[in-house]
DNA sequence: CAGCATCCCACGGGATACTG
DNA sequence: CAGTATCCCGTGGGATGCTG
């Protein structure tokens, strides 16, 4: 079904771009295919590397560690080494990861809409 | 999103934690670092080939293309061939499409938050 | 435990040029 | 107008193995 000939040309939204688009700012942080899951998995407690990954299957010591690398240069989790034995090293999120939040619970909402739908 | 090699990972719909990894299912249509923008755009009116470029300043046509032909694909957008001269070819959400605006909507909200932040 | 190192490939995406 | 066609490169990501 298709619709009705170029009609009304009032925009949407306000166009995108002022300058660098916001969703761009926004992707940049949670831009790579398993980062969203990293931060979901971060929103309760701190979690260890070891927990990450089991937290999340499949993903292999070096994409999680280059993800939470890359997570924390930009500012999104902190890294704290806490000096045991053997040595643990917890991450969380930051105030700025917490802003994140409301887009991760957006997309799990939707993917389970979107799993629902598909079986 | 690049989710095959050799075995392929990124299982289909891994069983992740016990309940919930929906996050891939949605990322999957959101992948790639201008969709959020593209689905953004069309969250209004339907929109054609050259709006487009222009609502989104700096994509090339190769990658407009290539997504638009990947969300199609998913049956996340329309795509209407109107037999005019020149041709005309809209672009719109479809149902699926419109799930996702949530999303995008959180994404631009907190994009802009980082904005106002970052400067 | 928490990771680098290494190798290697596919895909995303920029640039440029061309077409129905 | 609405795309294709190439070329080419960077990086995300998988597999495997090794270290402090």
């Amino acid at each position: 079904m298709v619709l009705s000939r170029r009609k009304s040309k009032v925009p949407p939204l306000p166009a995108c771009p002022p300058q660098p688009c916001p969703l761009q700012q926004c992707m940049e942080l949670l831009g790579g295919a398993w980062t969203p899951n990293i931060v979901w998995n971060l929103s309760g407690d701190p979690r260890r590397f070891s927990e990450l990954r089991s937290d999340i299957p499949n993903i292999s010591a070096k994409v999680l560690s280059a993800r939470l690398r890359a997570l924390a240069d930009k500012g999104v989790i902190t890294r704290s080494v806490i000096d045991t034995s053997p040595p643990t090293v917890e991450y969380a999120l930051t105030a700025l990861g917490r802003e994140l939040l409301p887009v991760i619970d957006a997309i799990e909402r939707v993917g389970r809409k979107l799993a629902a739908r598909a079986g």
